[in-house]
DNA sequence: AACTATTTATAAGA
DNA sequence: TTCTTATAAATAGTT
């Protein structure tokens, strides 16, 4: 169509090749456009010319994406399948692992015993019941790392509550510091004594946690025997 | 170009629409072949008609993939990140939930307590101690229920034998049967009904399973104590 | 699917 | 590139 006709093989001349390019591609972008209009339908035109440019059409109411999963679909081939289908598949896996890990948690909580052979119950009550021992063992861990701590700091304060007191007996002692102005401080002083002296109660009391058990912590065990 | 010009809109007739789908579909595909041709080009053209029927045209130089490839290197754009980066996030979710699973299985089997305060090791301590009751009272429910169905076949098996013992009384007194043929008969039933016997015995054993636990079962519960 | 009057695309030239 | 224009090609409406 033009001035004159044109027998359908490659351009040799690259300026007019490249010009018919232009003018063509202009052309099958135009009819694409006007069949998505005209027939309601989704179309994507990719074109690479010789020089490596790129061009594109794709109808509004789609994507390239869509386009392509569609022809993938129509066609039953997916280029991009190996790497896709190997998440798919350890997506499939972790869900699996996950759905073991719950139902295992579910059986040693107790809340689903269902499908358990009386030999596997017996398992799981033997194997519960050694967690549970290493959990109160390291329950008194805690505790008797904690007692030593707080052992220690008392340790502390009698040692730094001592000096104050000799340093309080030197004073009163010494004719420079009447008894009036230091009443305040004497009084303050004795407090703060009787706080040492109760937490150093506490210290003697923990001294044997394990034997103790009447607190808090201990209810379980009780209620176990 | 046509008899009449036409309004590049929608065209509403059906039929009319499916026609002129048609005739411009292999009007675009011509000049993609001629464009391929002619220019020494690359093109990529997959169509959707408003009817779901799929079309396409590539270039016998490429394929799909490599068209898609350009355009998303041409583009710098990926268009399976979104759909590819979800899955990803996805991966990771279940993996952090895996793995917070896991931790909390090792809590419970006492294999990992580090990180635990006294607290919530008081706090688990009870609550292993829940699921070890609950586990128990499911082992006690299961052999309540294997007891039952043993105590059903041995009154099944009592009266088949009970049965047999009469009628080979029966046959005794009757002197149509001699003592000698019968003999090997007589002493097989004396054995079964040993058995039987001694599965009664079983049978009123495990009336009260809850009050027994000297068996494998219950030296867990010795050991609680 | 074929026909054909017309519109549209475009080859060649400017 | 873009414009022009003669002409080839595409196609709308019809059969």
């Amino acid at each position: 169509m033009g001035r004159g006709k044109i027998e359908i093989k490659k351009i040799e001349n690259s300026t007019n090749r490249q010009v018919t390019y232009s003018k063509r591609r202009n052309g099958i972008i135009k009819k694409a456009k006007e069949l998505t209009v005209l027939c309601d339908a989704k179309i994507s035109l990719l074109m690479l010319s010789s020089t490596r440019k790129f061009h594109e059409y794709t109808s509004p109411n789609t994507t390239q994406k869509k386009m392509i999963d569609q022809y993938q679909r129509t066609l039953g081939v997916d280029i991009w399948s190996t790497h896709y289908e190997r998440m798919q598949e350890n997506l499939k896996r972790l869900k699996e692992i996950n759905n073991k890990l719950r139902r295992e948690i579910r059986q040693r909580t107790g809340e689903d015993m269902s499908g358990l052979s009386l030999q596997e119950l017996c398992h799981l009550q033997e194997n519960i019941s050694e967690s549970l021992d290493e959990i109160r063992e390291r329950k008194y861990h805690v505790i008797k790392t904690q007692t030593d701590t707080c052992r220690k700091k008392v340790k502390n304060l009698e040692k730094r509550h001592g000096n104050l007191v000799l340093d309080l007996e030197a004073k009163s002692e010494d004719p420079k510091y009447g008894v009036v102005e230091n009443e305040g401080q004497y009084n303050s002083a004795m407090a703060f004594a009787n706080g040492v002296h109760n937490l150093y109660a506490f210290r003697l009391q923990s001294l044997h946690p394990n034997l103790q058990n009447g607190g808090e912590f201990g209810s379980r065990n009780l209620r176990l025997a």
